[in-house]
Formats: structure tokens, sequence, C-alpha cells
DNA sequence: CCCCTCACCTGATCGC
DNA sequence: TGCGATCAGGTGAGGG
């Protein structure tokens, strides 16, 4: 569900919240949300309690909450339909609560937030905080073990844009597969994917190599444009499934050009939108501005 | 290393 | 009404 805009969008709405409370009480409610700490769930537990929590961070798609005074943080990852909801200390369970975390903020006093994740595609774990490979050096770009291969996202303002425009260009696959691969660039999913190349007139299964400077350039600086948009309009939400922490819907839905848009007219030709399975799942693009050669 | 397929899950919707 | 097929914003393991 969540792609770089509906992350950033928790991270930013979870930080005014988070930072300086102290964790008072964990609930896990389904074990298999804690995927990805290498612990049982009492582990995770345990060392929640009495966290103090700095302010959270986020590369690519994934968010994290150092933890004061220790090399460790706890790490989340939405997958598909997770969320994260702050809520009043005493607020009932959501329909997919799976995890409950009971703060106490210097300030805004007792909280609780709700990780709750209707397909258990997400997880959050407390994982050690290490430096990272392209920034070894400064202690305050620390990542979590299991993002260190994640590759920073064209918002960043360490993103490298020759060193990934060469990678891309070097790429045999397609595009769009390329541009999926949070490895090579983070933060893009299959939303953003679609409208970057629908506004930089590229089609998906054009071999990444097959790409001019000019084009590779081009897409970058869509990428980037469709992330920001999206951002600045709080995320994109089709439904309950992406909200932000406090429930309210992103409005960039209304702003898509090819996502989800099989059978309407190419907002810039006319020409009607193409679906097309791609990966077990789908493209959207338009035939017509997006030319396979 | 690069590239690809598949498993991991729940729930809404659609056609029969 | 029931029921199977299909679809949904992602990732990582494990193969070639």
């Amino acid at each position: 569900m969540p792609e770089l805009p509906e992350v950033e969008v928790v991270r930013a709405g979870l930080a005014p919240a988070v930072t300086g409370a102290v964790v008072v009480d964990v609930a896990v409610l389904d074990e298999r949300s804690l995927r990805r700490h290498g612990a049982p769930a009492a582990d995770f537990v345990g060392r929640m309690r009495g966290a103090r929590l700095a302010a959270p961070r986020r590369r690519g798609k994934f968010l994290w909450i150092p933890v004061q005074e220790r090399d460790e943080a706890l790490l989340t990852h939405l997958g598909m339909s997770g969320q994260v909801l702050l809520r009043a200390p005493d607020a009932p369970d959501e329909r997919h609560t799976r995890i409950r975390i009971d703060v106490e903020h210097p300030e805004h006093g007792p909280l609780r937030l709700h990780f709750a994740d209707q397909r258990i595609f997400g997880s959050m774990c407390l994982d050690p905080l290490v430096r990272a490979l392209d920034a070894p050096e400064d202690p305050d770009e620390e990542i979590p073990t299991q993002v260190a291969h994640i590759a920073r996202d064209p918002l960043d303002a360490r993103f490298d844009d020759a060193r990934f425009l060469a990678a891309l260009r070097g790429r045999r696959s397609g595009v769009k597969r390329s541009l999926l691969d949070q490895t090579l660039v983070s933060g893009i999913g299959n939303i953003y994917a679609d409208e970057a190349l629908w506004a930089a007139r590229v089609h998906g299964e054009t071999p990444a190599e097959a790409l001019s400077r000019p084009a590779a350039a081009r897409l970058l600086a869509e990428v980037r444009a469709v992330l920001r948009r999206a951002l600045e309009e709080g995320g994109t939400s089709f439904d309950a499934q992406y909200l932000h922490v406090n429930g309210e819907a992103g409005y960039f839905a209304h702003s898509l050009n090819a996502y989800g848009r099989q059978d309407l007219p190419c907002p810039r030709c006319g020409t009607p939108i193409r679906r097309a399975a791609f990966m077990n799942r789908s493209s959207h693009f338009c035939s017509r501005c997006q030319r396979l050669r």
C-alpha cells in the first residue's frame, strides 16, 4: 500500500508524538507482525518496555524510531496494508490492530500507537543500528541492519543522481522493474512507477539499458516530481487502507494520470489508458504516449 | 553480481 | 445465496 509519500506522511505525523516519549507497555496481538524480529514476542515486549524514543527516520519505505542510549531502533515496514495510528490511551483496538504500543510523552502525556495491518505483509522489530555503507563517517546516518541494503530515495539530499542513472542504464531488465528495485533506488512502488513513466513518456518494458541519457534523466526528474507532489497532498488513499496517523486520507488519488485509470482517456492525448499484467500485478500506461520501440 | 519467480496474507468484489 | 477466481500500494528467499 504505502510508497515513499505515504510512509513519509506517517513518519512526519509520528515525530511530534513519539520523540522523547517512553514506552510504557506493549501488546502483541498477532505474532506474525513481528516476522522481522528475530526472537519471540516476549523478547520484543521486554526490550520495548522502558525504551525512550528518538525522532523517527525513514529510508525508502522503511521507517524506524531509534531508541535513545541504545544502538537499536524500532523498525517498521508497512508492507501492503500496514498503518500506524495514534490514538488516545484508552482507545479500543482497530479491526486489524496487531501490535499496540502505549507511550508516555513528557508534554503530550499518554498516547497509544496501533500497528494495524490487514494482510500482515508489514512488520515491526527491534533492530541494531549500524553505520550506513554510503556514509560510514556520519553517526547521524546510522540505519537498521535490515535497511542496510536499501538504496537512498530520490528525495534524500545524499541521493547520487549520476550514480543512479549509470546503474539504471546498466540494467538489462525493464525500466519499471528497475524502478521497483529498492536496492537501486528506494521509495517507488507500483503507483508512482506508473505515474513517473507516464509523465516521462517511457514504456515500462523498455530495457533500461536502451534508455538514452536524456530519457533516463527525464525519468528521474519525473519520479522526483511525482513523489514530491504526492507528499504535498498527503499521499494516495483509495480506501481506508492508507491513512495518516490521525486517520485522515491523502488526496493524491485525484491527481493520478495513469495508475488505476484503465479505459479512461489519457489526460495528455485522450487514448484510453491500458492495463497489462506485470509481475503478479498491473501496469497502467498510454499506448500512444508510451511506445515500446 | 544480476535477474526472475514465488511465497507470504486477508478481504473486497465480480461473474456464474 | 454461495463459491471460486481475481485483485490489491511490498519484500525477501532461493533458484538459475
